[in-house]
DNA sequence: CCTGCAGTCTACAGTAACTAGAGGGGCAAG
DNA sequence: CTTGCCCCTCTAGTTACTGTAGACTGCAGG
């Protein structure tokens, strides 16, 4: 296949032109070759990268695990452990934000479930929100949020 | 109740001092009174307040709706509804992110369960980080993930 | 009174993973 | 030759903080 602007290879992986050249910045994706006036030109083998990174991406792996799987790639005959690993990690990652996320669903619906269009003196969303424990005058049996939820992690 | 150091506000919120600090730099907290010295003083108002945020962020509102709900909360007599619309954006948006995280473990789980401890040559996480669909070599009828997943908003 | 140390101050830089914009050059079609 | 889209680099902004430097304060022990 014949070489291919950012641009292509954007459209061909989804991946923003933008990004693409902030993977390159950051040593994710090798610097192409160039045409006489500058242009990044890309390889067919670009397009088979990019989307194991954007994949990758997208299953929530940070960037530094994307880097260990790609060097994992490159230097081939090493254990399949260590891919697991990696993979293990980010499920283990995922189930604890799965977790986080339906006690938040739960506390959410709870509150909703208590506001009747009442008055905000009275509004018990606002309420729940000032209380440390015990969202509502119910009681609920701990389902306590965890801190530090989609901050920067998730 | 006395005044307290931020250090003691600190502690009776599990806020840090950092970002007790943060928060007063953009306008989520009242600049408190100052010591001669020009500590900060903290009444016992502002462990409500402070406690509020950080229910708030950690239900996984933005700084931005928790600005929203505190002016809502600042000037009473309007109508619940407000609240509860931002109450329900922010489940809508928990469940979204709910929705990606499922189908992320089932695909983790799906890549884990295929690596049998092989050589990176014959790896199936990586090869299903390859893929663009169809992660292994089984259909899947289309679980596909979403894009951008715990980037910026998640 | 002195020393030491924990606590506080400001201000700036760094984090993750991009996104957006300024200001300019290149290239093919009409 | 001009229009218009594509490409270039560089810088700054985003979100919600966290960390660091360098200096000052407040309090207890000796």
């Amino acid at each position: 296949m014949a070489l291919m602007t950012i641009g292509k290879l954007s459209g061909a992986t989804a991946v923003k032109v933008t990004t693409i050249r902030y993977y390159e910045s950051i040593g994710l994706l090798d610097e192409p070759q160039r045409s006489a006036s500058g242009q990044r030109l890309y390889a067919g083998a670009s397009v088979e990268r990019l989307r194991f990174i954007r994949h990758a991406r997208d299953l929530g792996f940070p960037v530094s695990a994307v880097r260990e799987l790609i060097s994992l790639q490159v230097e081939p005959g090493r254990e399949c452990v260590l891919v697991d690993q990696i993979a293990r990690r980010q499920l283990d990652e995922v189930r604890r934000r799965l977790t986080q996320l339906e006690a938040l669903e739960a506390e959410l619906k709870r509150m909703i479930r208590a506001c009747e269009g009442g008055k905000i003196g009275t509004c018990s969303v606002l309420a729940a929100l000032g209380q440390h424990e015990n969202c509502l005058h119910e009681q609920h049996d701990g389902a306590e949020v965890l801190a530090g939820l989609p901050s920067k992690g998730a």
